[in-house]
RNA sequence: GGGGAUGUAGCUCAAUUGGUUAGAGUGCCGGCCUGUCACGCCGGAGGUUGCGGGUUCAAGUCCCGUCAUCCUCGCCA
C-alpha cells in the first residue's frame, strides 16, 4: 500500500488503561459482544491481548452495520467511564473508547457457533471451522501457554550448552517399531522414505560426529491408531549427549524442568526427581508409570492364596502365577453396584473375573467371604493390612496380567475416589532399569521394550535374555508417560549381539542400520540421551485430559485433518510421476456422505 | 481390526409405550430504548431428525446397513 494506512493499530485491546485517557488512538480487532441502546451502542472489540469496550453515538454509527466477527478498525479518543460504569472483571474497564470512525477492514458470514470461553460446542464442528475455535480466548490462551513452556525449555538447553540441531523429515523407512508413514520417491521409482518415527539414528550419528550437547524440538511421525493423548503427528522435545551416564541425564532434565516451569509457570519443582525400578513400579503400582499422588499399593497375598480353598486362586498359585491385591480404606461402602463396575473395569484388561472381600474377623463379605472361615480371616487381613470396613480387591493368573487388571483397577479408583491429596500437583519420577527385551506375542521372537541401540546393564550379556536389563528411564509425571530415553550402545559389537538377539540376520543388519554401525566404528562416544512428549506435558500442565486443545490443528480420531479435508485423492497424473498405482477400491456411489 | 457412546433448528439440548402441526434456551434478523458489559422489552425467520433401506395404518422413536465424531481394547521399538 503505498497511501497513508489510515487503519493500522497504535495500541492492542488489551493495553489501554486509565493512564492512556486523553490520547486518541487506533484499535484492530474483531466485533465480540454488540449492545444497542438506540441513541449509543457498545461494541466489545476483541483480539489475541483482550477486550476493549468501544462506543458509538448516534452520528458515528450512522449507516455502519456491525455484524459478529467484523474485522475492524476504530479511531477514538481514550475517555475514562464514570466510577458506576467500570468494568471490575477487565483489565482495560476503566477506559472505552469514544469512537470517532469506524472501518470495516473485513465483514464476516454468521459464524457457526459464538465466539465465546464457555460454550461446549461439538469437537466436529470446532474443528471443521478450527480458524473460529482458535480465535476463542481460552484457546488462545492454550497456544501461548505452549509457545511460553517450549520458549522457556528452548532457553534452558541453550543455557546449558546444548546445541539445536535439525534433522531430515525425509528419511529411511524401518520395519521395527510403530508403522512408518511413507512418502514415495519420484526420482527413485519403486522406492520410499519414511517420516521420522523420532530423530532417534541421526542424534546418535550427532554424537559420533562430536557435537557432544544436541536438541530439537522435533516434529515425529507413528501411523498409529489415535488416543485422547496421542496423535499421529506429534512434537518431542528431543535431546542426547556424550560421556554421560543415567543420573548425568537426570540431573540435566531436573535441572531443565526446574528452570522451565519456574519461567513459564512461576511454579517451584522439587528436584532432583526420585528414582524407581522397573521391577519394584510394577511390584508396588502394577504399572511402568505409576502415579506416585497416592498410595493404595499392589499386595502380594499369595503366601494365603495358596493354602487356601478357592480353587481360582490355589490354581493360579500351583500354575505359577501370582495371585495379588489391593485394599480400599473404608470400601466396604461400597454398593454392590458400584463393585460390578469395578470388574468391568477390570475385565477390559484382560481379567476373567474380580474377586472381592469386605474384610472382617468374623469372615466378612463378599464372594471370597466362605473361604474366610475362622483365622483364615485374621491371616488375611494380616497380609493385606486390612481394617474391618476395607474392600479388598484381588486378581489371580500369570505375573503380567496381575499386574495389569490391579494397576489399572489402582488408577480407576484413585480418580474415582479422588485420592490425590491437595498441593501434590507435581509429582515426577525416574522408572529405570527397563527389561531388555520381550516375547512378541505372535512370532514368540524377542524384541526391544525400548528401542534396540538401548545398552544393556552388563555389556557382556551374560544370563537369559528375558532377564536381562537395560539401561533405560522413562520419565512419569502423575501417572503420565512424559518421555523416554537410555545410555545407547556405543560399541560396534555390542550392537550387532543386540541385532542378532533381536533376529536381524548381518545382511539385513547392513541393509537396515549400516550407517549406524559403520559410525560405530569410528571411535563412538558413550552417550545417552532422552525424548519427552511436549503435547503431553503442555497439556498435562494446563489441566486438560487430551491433547487435542494445545495442538494447533489436530486430526480426529480417524487420523483425518477436518478443516482442509486431509487426506484426500490426487490426480492420476501425481500418483504417475511418483510410479504409485492405487489398490484402493473405487468409493461406491452409495456409500457418499455429504455429512 | 474389536467394544461402547453420540448424531434432532446456526449452536446446546428436549420430545411419554411408535400416534395431532418436532419444542425450549441461545444465537441471528426486524422494531423500540443514551450507560450497557450474559443489556432489556416486542416481533420474526430458521428442520431432508447424519445418510440409505426395512417393519408398520403411522417412525425422531423399532430393525438392518452405512458415514461421521468421541472414549476405549488391540496397536503405539
Amino acid at each position: 500500500m503505498t497511501a497513508e494506512c489510515t487503519w493500522r493499530r497504535t495500541h492492542t485491546c488489551g493495553e489501554l488503561r486509565a493512564e492512556h485517557v486523553g490520547q486518541v488512538v487506533t484499535l484492530n480487532g474483531w466485533v465480540s459482544a454488540r449492545r444497542d441502546h438506540g441513541g449509543i451502542y457498545f461494541v466489545d472489540l476483541r483480539d489475541r491481548y483482550g477486550l476493549t469496550q468501544i462506543v458509538l453515538t448516534t452520528s458515528v454509527a450512522e449507516g455502519i452495520k456491525l455484524s459478529p466477527e467484523d474485522c475492524l478498525s476504530v479511531r477514538g479518543a481514550v475517555v475514562s467511564r464514570d466510577a458506576a460504569n467500570v468494568n471490575t472483571d477487565r483489565p482495560t474497564g476503566e477506559i472505552e473508547i469514544a469512537v470517532s470512525s469506524v472501518e470495516t477492514l473485513s465483514s464476516a458470514k454468521l459464524p457457526p457457533f459464538e465466539i465465546i470461553d464457555d460454550l461446549d460446542t461439538a469437537v466436529e464442528t470446532r474443528l471443521q471451522y478450527r480458524f473460529l475455535d482458535l480465535r476463542r480466548p481460552t484457546m488462545q490462551a492454550k497456544l501461548m501457554h505452549r509457545s511460553r513452556f517450549i520458549g522457556a525449555m528452548r532457553k534452558a538447553w541453550l543455557a546449558r550448552d546444548f546445541c539445536e540441531i535439525e534433522t531430515p523429515v525425509l528419511t529411511k523407512a524401518t520395519p521395527e517399531g510403530a508403522r512408518d508413514y511413507l512418502v514415495p520417491s519420484r526420482v527413485h521409482a519403486g522406492k520410499f522414505y519414511a517420516l521420522p518415527q523420532s530423530p532417534q539414528i541421526f542424534k546418535q550419528i550427532l554424537m559420533v560426529s562430536g557435537m557432544d550437547r544436541y536438541f530439537q524440538v522435533a516434529r515425529c511421525f507413528r501411523d498409529e491408531d489415535l488416543r485422547a493423548d496421542r496423535q499421529p503427528e506429534f512434537t518431542q522435545l528431543d535431546m542426547e549427549m556424550s560421556f554421560v551416564e543415567e543420573d548425568d541425564v537426570f540431573a540435566v532434565w531436573e535441572g531443565v524442568m526446574v528452570d522451565t516451569f519456574r519461567d513459564a509457570m512461576g511454579v517451584e519443582v522439587e528436584a532432583p526427581f526420585p528414582r524407581m525400578p522397573w521391577a519394584e513400579a510394577m511390584a508396588r503400582f502394577g504399572s511402568d508409570k505409576p502415579d506416585i499422588r497416592f498410595g493404595m499399593e499392589l499386595i502380594d497375598v499369595a503366601a494365603w492364596a495358596k493354602e487356601c480353598e478357592f480353587k481360582v486362586f490355589s490354581g493360579a498359585i500351583e500354575a505359577g502365577g501370582r495371585v495379588m491385591g489391593l485394599v480400599i480404606e473404608g470400601g466396604a461402602e461400597m454398593t454392590r453396584k458400584e463393585i460390578n463396575a469395578l470388574e468391568e473395569v477390570a475385565k477390559t484388561y484382560g481379567a476373567k473375573g474380580l474377586a472381592w472381600w469386605k474384610s472382617a474377623e468374623g469372615g466378612g463379605a463378599g464372594p471370597l467371604a466362605r473361604f474366610c472361615a475362622d483365622d483364615a480371616a485374621p491371616r488375611l487381613m494380616e497380609i493385606l493390612g486390612a481394617k474391618e470396613g476395607d474392600l479388598c480387591l484381588f486378581a489371580a493368573g500369570n505375573q503380567s496380567l496381575v499386574w495389569r487388571i490391579l494397576g489399572e483397577l489402582r488408577v480407576h479408583l484413585g480418580k474415582k475416589l479422588d485420592l490425590v491429596g491437595e498441593g501434590q500437583d507435581w509429582r515426577f519420577l525416574w522408572v529405570t532399569r527397563f527389561p531388555m527385551f520381550e516375547r512378541d506375542a505372535e512370532s514368540g521372537s524377542w524384541t526391544s521394550l525400548h528401542h534396540p541401540f538401548t545398552a544393556p546393564q552388563d555389556w557382556d550379556l551374560a544370563g537369559d535374555v528375558g532377564t536381562l536389563e537395560s539401561r533405560a528411564y522413562d520419565l512419569v509425571l502423575n501417572g503420565w508417560e512424559l518421555g523416554s530415553g537410555s545410555i545407547r550402545i556405543h560399541r560396534q559389537d555390542v550392537q550387532s549381539r543386540i541385532f542378532e538377539i533381536l533376529g536381524i540376520s548381518p545382511e539385513d543388519q547392513r541393509n537396515k542400520f549400516g550407517f549406524l554401525l559403520d559410525a560405530l566404528a569410528y571411535g563412538a562416544p558413550p552417550h545417552g540421551g532422552f525424548a519427552m512428549g511436549l503435547d503431553r506435558i503442555v497439556a498435562l500442565t494446563l489441566g486438560l485430559d487430551s491433547i487435542r486443545d494445545v495442538v494447533a490443528f489436530p486430526k480426529t480420531a480417524s487420523a483425518a485433518d477436518a478443516m482442509c479435508d486431509a487426506p484426500s485423492a490426487v490426480e492420476a497424473f501425481q500418483l504417475a510421476e511418483i510410479h504409485v498405482a492405487s489398490t484402493a477400491p473405487a468409493p461406491a456411489a452409495a456409500a457418499q456422505d455429504d455429512a
